[in-house]
Parts: C-alpha cells; sequence; structure tokens
DNA sequence: TCTGGGGTCCTAGGACCC
DNA sequence: TCTGGGGTCCTAGGACCC
C-alpha cells in the first residue's frame, strides 16, 4: 500500500498560520503578477471562485470585505513544506515528494490494521507542530491513493483519513469518481472520455485493454492498470532536473528592446545561479517573449530561439550571453510584451563535462566559473534577488521590480532567500 | 486598467543511416 | 523508363501535473 498525504488548501493554509484570525473565512492566494487565483480556501470555493480566475473580475469582493487576497509568498511556502515534508520523512522509511504540497509515503513496515491509525496521528501531529491541515490517501497504487486522498479530504466522517483496502472500496470509489477528476485526465482528454461514453473511472477501468491501447497508447494503459490496482507509476530517481525555467510576466506591457534585453539578462542569470546550485550545466539555453495575449486589438508574436552552447555552463557570463543572442534573432520592434522568460535544457552534472577538440579556451572558462563563484558569495550577503553583483546587462535593482505584488504578508519565518529565521 | 510559473513525458514526423 | 525497406535519433509541439 501506498500513502498520499496532501495539504488541504495549501498557500491559504499557509497564509492562515500566521492568519488564524481568517479560519473559516473567505480566502484566496493569487499568482506572481497578482494575476489569478491559485489557491483558494473551503469557503472561497463555496463562493464560486473557480482556480485560475483573474483577480480583477473579484476585486470587488474584497473591496467589499468578503473575501481576503494575498499576493503570493514562495519563500513562507516552500519554507512550511519543508516543515511538513520533514515530519513525513521522519515516520516512515521512504517518502517521495511529489509537489511542494504533495508527498507519497512507503508504509509497507507498518502493520496492515494500524495504518489508519498511524496516518491519523501523522495528520494530527502536522496540524500541531506546524499548523497545515493535511488530508492522507491510502490505496494499491498512486493513481488510487490519489483518489483515496479526495474522499479524505471530501467528506468529513473520514477524519483526514481513507483507506481503500479492499475492492469493495476500490469500485465503490471509481464509481464516485468523474473520469476527469483521475489522475492523468486533463481538459483535452475528459471530453474525447464523455465522447466514448467513459464519465467515470469505474466506465474506464471496465473498458477492454486493447481498446485503452489504440485510443491513448502506453499513458492510457498505465492509467488503466494503476485504477485497476496494479502498480505501474515509477518513482523519479532523478536528482537533477532536466529543464530549469526562469519566466515573468511584467506588470506593464513592455515595447522597448533594451528594457527587455535587461530583464532576460535577469532571466538567464537566474537560470545560471538555479544550474549552480544544483551542480549542473545545460548545453541549450532557449528565450522566449509572448505578446498580451488578451488583447486582440494589439499584434500577436509568440518567438523563441535556442543556442546551444559548444560545452555545457553554468556561468552568468556564458548564459547571460547566449540569451542575448538568442534576443537579438528573434526581438522585433513594433510588439508590446507582456512576458519573457529563458529555460535552460539539455543538462549534465558539471563534474562530467564532454571537452572539445579544437578552439576552445580552457582558461577562460575557468575564469567565468571562478567570476561565478565570487559573486555568488558576495551576492549572498545582500540576498539573490537583490544581487550586489551583477552583469552589466543585468537591471539594477530587485528583480521582482516591475511584477505587481499588492497583498503580499510578511516574510514570517525566513528571509528573502528562504533562509529560516523563525524555528 | 487587470489574465501565473515551473516542470515532465509522449508522440509524430523528418533526417539520416545502411 | 524504372527509384526499397528497415531502423535510429532528434526535435517541436502537445498534454499533463501542481
Amino acid at each position: 500500500m501506498i500513502a498520499l498525504v496532501d495539504c488541504n488548501n495549501f498557500f491559504v493554509s499557509c497564509e492562515r498560520v500566521f492568519r488564524p484570525d481568517l479560519e473559516g473565512k473567505a480566502v484566496v492566494v493569487l499568482s506572481n503578477n497578482d494575476g489569478c487565483v491559485v489557491s483558494r480556501s473551503n469557503e472561497s470555493k463555496a463562493m464560486g471562485i473557480k482556480m485560475g480566475t483573474p483577480f480583477f473580475k473579484i476585486r470587488h469582493i474584497v473591496d467589499e470585505g468578503r473575501l481576503t487576497a494575498f499576493s503570493s509568498n514562495y519563500a513562507l511556502y516552500g519554507d512550511l513544506s519543508g516543515r511538513v515534508m520533514s515530519i513525513l520523512a521522519d515516520a516512515v522509511p521512504h517518502i517521495e515528494i511529489y509537489s511542494i504540497d504533495e508527498a507519497f509515503l512507503h508504509i509497507d513496515g507498518i502493520q496492515e490494521d494500524q495504518v489508519q491509525e498511524f496516518c491519523r496521528n501523522l495528520v494530527a501531529k502536522v496540524r500541531q507542530w506546524v499548523g497545515i491541515p493535511v488530508s492522507i490517501g491510502v490505496a494499491p497504487t498512486k493513481t488510487l491513493a490519489k483518489i483515496a486522498s479526495h474522499f479524505a479530504k471530501t467528506y468529513k466522517g473520514y477524519k483526514g483519513v481513507c483507506m481503500m483496502d479492499t475492492d469493495a472500496k476500490r469500485l465503490k470509489a471509481l464509481e464516485l469518481t468523474p473520469i476527469d477528476d483521475v489522475w492523468g485526465v486533463g481538459r483535452r482528454l475528459a471530453p474525447q472520455m464523455l465522447s466514448w461514453g467513459v464519465s467515470t473511472a469505474l466506465d474506464f477501468t471496465q473498458r477492454p485493454l486493447d481498446w485503452v491501447q489504440a485510443k491513448l497508447g502506453v499513458n492510457g494503459l498505465r492509467m488503466w492498470r494503476e485504477l485497476n490496482g496494479t502498480p505501474c507509476v515509477e518513482e523519479d530517481c532523478d536528482e537533477r532536473r532536466k529543464s530549469i525555467c526562469t519566466s515573468r510576466s511584467f506588470a506593464d506591457m513592455i515595447e522597448d528592446e533594451r528594457e527587455l534585453e535587461l530583464r532576460v539578462s535577469d532571466f538567464a542569470a537566474m537560470c545560471a545561479k538555479k544550474l549552480r546550485e544544483e551542480e549542473s550545466s545545460a548545453y541549450d539555453v532557449t528565450v522566449f517573449m509572448y505578446t498580451n495575449r488578451f488583447r486582440e486589438d494589439l499584434g500577436q508574436y509568440f518567438p523563441s530561439a535556442t543556442v546551444r552552447l559548444p560545452i555545457a555552463a553554468n556561468s552568468t557570463q556564458e548564459i547571460v550571453g547566449a540569451a542575448l543572442k538568442g534576443f537579438r534573432t528573434i526581438y522585433k520592434h513594433g510588439y508590446q510584451y507582456k512576458k519573457a522568460g529563458v529555460t535552460v535544457s539539455n543538462i549534465v552534472p558539471s563534474d562530467q563535462l564532454q571537452g572539445v577538440l579544437f578552439g576552445y579556451d580552457q582558461s577562460l572558462r575557468q575564469k567565468q566559473d571562478r567570476l561565478s563563484e565570487v559573486m555568488d558569495a558576495v551576492n549572498s550577503v545582500s540576498g539573490s534577488d537583490r544581487p550586489l553583483l551583477r552583469l552589466a546587462a543585468q537591471r539594477e535593482g530587485h528583480y521582482a521590480d516591475g511584477i505587481r505584488c499588492d497583498h503580499k504578508s510578511s516574510l514570517y519565518t525566513t528571509d528573502l532567500d528562504g533562509i529560516i529565521k523563525v524555528r
């Protein structure tokens, strides 16, 4: 059996830890740039506010005093997530952290008749020690554990823990689960499933295997087996990320080439720093930018360009240099840009770099790496959001300048870099 | 006025090989 | 005039996740 621990309304719950007066009230947390709703309390869900609702459409409810909105505070959420995960990790032999608010627990070591009590204790411990409410679903596979945790969250009677430990319970749960609530069925697949007459998870599991294979390929097969109780979603053991992306929407649209170039440089510098943090290097640097797709009256342009480095790199100079090279090939005058970003991919461990035969300056590379090291050391004093040392190609001031966040809570537990200041 | 950010995996099709 | 078959690898784009 496997257990999925899922934090309830995670970002909202984090805000409530430091604002207990908001318990029982309608609360939402907004995306970067105060763009749209990304986390909702049960009360705001009940008001009909949907995930992804643009903030400007519900601002009047805030003004009327019926809803509290927060800008996102990722340093806070990251820190509280770490605290929750460390409690879970201490409780079981093996844990897979799946996202900021979810983890799979391998509970093989626990006697079957004690699993429920074990999980309820865990729910209570996390609530008491960190202040975050969680739900736990226990089932033979990850896909089923997801469904179980959904029931744990929805029905009060479960007291936070739903056990799917018999086949009768599994079938009952599948029957009650709409197909679009199944892990792996998204926006596109859901209407297709309906058109094939599959409206619940149970319908899907009753289709023959070759039908599933023909319609959905390997993903469908995996889903089918998991729902029927055969585990086949493996753990991703890769420590290193395969791509790293830094992108932002801007508070206002940007047309000026120089201004946009500065933003792209910042994004590239942040990617380089993230690479160094996990001792990785990248061959490919991709720059992309978007005009405002909601402004149908304006010209639209969504270009991207990828620059391949001869040798994988992670120095600020090389990554920024490549990003700017890409930028210059795609930037066009006359468009108003709303968003831009940099992705680094084709990532390899820094200590396993492949050399090239000709025309490569080893000493230059060493200087660049050394310079990045010094920049990191100096910037760790100022916080990486406001680097003391930067390339001339980068902006002055704070990385978040020009990004809207009018409703941000305090950094209650950490500094800007997520360094813990309160235990 | 105002609409997020960061990932992974799969697939189809083209390029290329013998 | 007539122009195969089988394979691999890479890439872009789509779909999904939180």
